[in-house]
DNA sequence: AGAATTAGTGTAAAAAATACACATTTAAAG
DNA sequence: CTTTAAATGTGTATTTTTTACACTAATTCT
């Protein structure tokens, strides 16, 4: 242990899984790769952990010369080191995922935005290296962690209609959910601001609009609740006939 | 990215919180360190990541080399790196926690058991590096794993009786349990078998002994349920007084 | 035989989850 | 101006789950 310096040599990256939503689709940012291994594909965005810097700080890095945006959410969610997972050398990887309101990403203001682009989580099929196992546990985490706190508001813009948050409930749990009773469950938490104004420029009856109240959110805790959407349980639930 | 070996030097390690259950209390494995910094010093058991070892392969290992014991329950939860974490270099660990059942743990099988002690995790009070955080975060995770997963049952011998898995469920989330509830909850799942055994050598009545059937469990997942353990939540449930 | 100790159970009330259908509001089309 | 299209927004009965609560049963010890 007090020879560190010479013990193993590795690298050491983070590779972020940077989430978004984009209207009706959850969508994951993805880089081309300039460099080989895998030149010219897409792959997560990620780069080395430099020797003054914390993980946290490597990954926020990432998620700023990417999009341009700082504080914004980023949670880590696993390491991954597998022994060949890059063909150059021993690499480690700390996987983190962030959440950002796709509305806000500015191509400008990132420096390598030419080789950025948003993509359906849906849609991507294969990613190098172990990508693909990476976006899947980020993926998971962000299933877990939409049910268990209230984090999807990241990924709205700070009004939002109850539809909207929904439409975003239902892609990532990859779920449908019941309208009133998703609206019930949420507004029962009182965790949302009703701001009394309305949607514009919609073909339809505008919808309300609402904002997340972090405020809200501390006191809900304070008193003891627990942010929680129940995990859809299979249950045949059938209303039964009624015997006359 | 070509250049990994000379990118930057820094070591990587695995450390593992080993939890056990001994009648009342959760336990953590400790070992006194025997090397600075922090000699003779309780601390979390860990060691270097092998060029040739996958992390999981590493944290395997050591659990190994400190209980003899093999193929236990073994889970990454967090990996921590801040630069100043260890005062000889950058040192950047992987945080696995396990658990084992504490009578299987064999002191003779373990290379350095000498060194090694179980220690109520209500007691442990500051270890060196960031180990309370380690081990706050290990805690953290087997609070929500036993909630989600039918892990308990790694903690206790193969056959237990009710009011032992209650006592654990209590010892984990530091809570306790009311008891018709917890059984009814537990049963209703149809994981146990009941092997209509009876506890000998008590001097009370005797408890009947369950057996944990993971072919069971693997069906109720097949079927689309979910194990699940409410968190308890803060609500006045008192039953309201009758009007007459 | 009786005391001590823990195991084991039944049920009513409250809360939460679920299933289900229609009226409302707006913009667009005619 | 009227009608139509489209999405918003709401109320309630049923079922399931959770919660609270108190007594009897089985065994050992004295």
């Amino acid at each position: 242990m007090t020879d560190l310096n010479n013990f193993f040599k590795s690298a050491f990256t983070v590779d972020n899984v940077i989430f978004g939503f984009d209207e009706a689709d959850l969508k994951v940012l993805l880089i081309k790769r300039g460099e080989e291994p895998y030149k010219d594909t897409w792959a997560l965005p990620g780069y080395f952990v430099y020797p003054n810097e914390n993980l946290d700080e490597a990954a926020g890095r990432v998620l700023e010369e990417l999009t341009g945006l700082r504080n914004v959410f980023l949670e880590q969610v696993k390491t991954f080191g597998a022994v060949n997972r890059h063909p150059f050398g021993r690499v480690i990887t700390v996987a983190y995922f962030s959440l950002v309101k796709i509305n806000a990403y500015n191509v400008q203001a990132a420096s390598i935005a030419s080789d950025a682009e948003w993509h359906s989580v849906s849609d991507v099929k294969d990613l190098p290296f172990d990508h693909m196992e990476i976006l899947q546990a980020c993926f998971n985490r962000l299933k877990w962690s939409i049910r268990t706190r209230p984090v999807g508001f990241e990924l709205l813009p700070p009004k939002f209609t109850l539809t909207e948050l929904q439409h975003l409930y239902e892609a990532i749990l990859e779920t449908p959910l019941e309208k009133r009773n998703f609206r019930k469950k949420i507004l029962s938490m009182n965790l949302l601001i009703d701001l009394e104004e309305s949607q514009e420029g919609v073909a339809h009856r505008p919808a309300r609009l609402y904002q997340f109240d972090p405020e809200k959110y501390r006191q809900f805790l304070s008193e003891g609740f627990i942010f929680e959407l129940k995990e859809t349980k299979k249950r045949d639930n059938r209303r039964k006939l009624q015997e006359v």
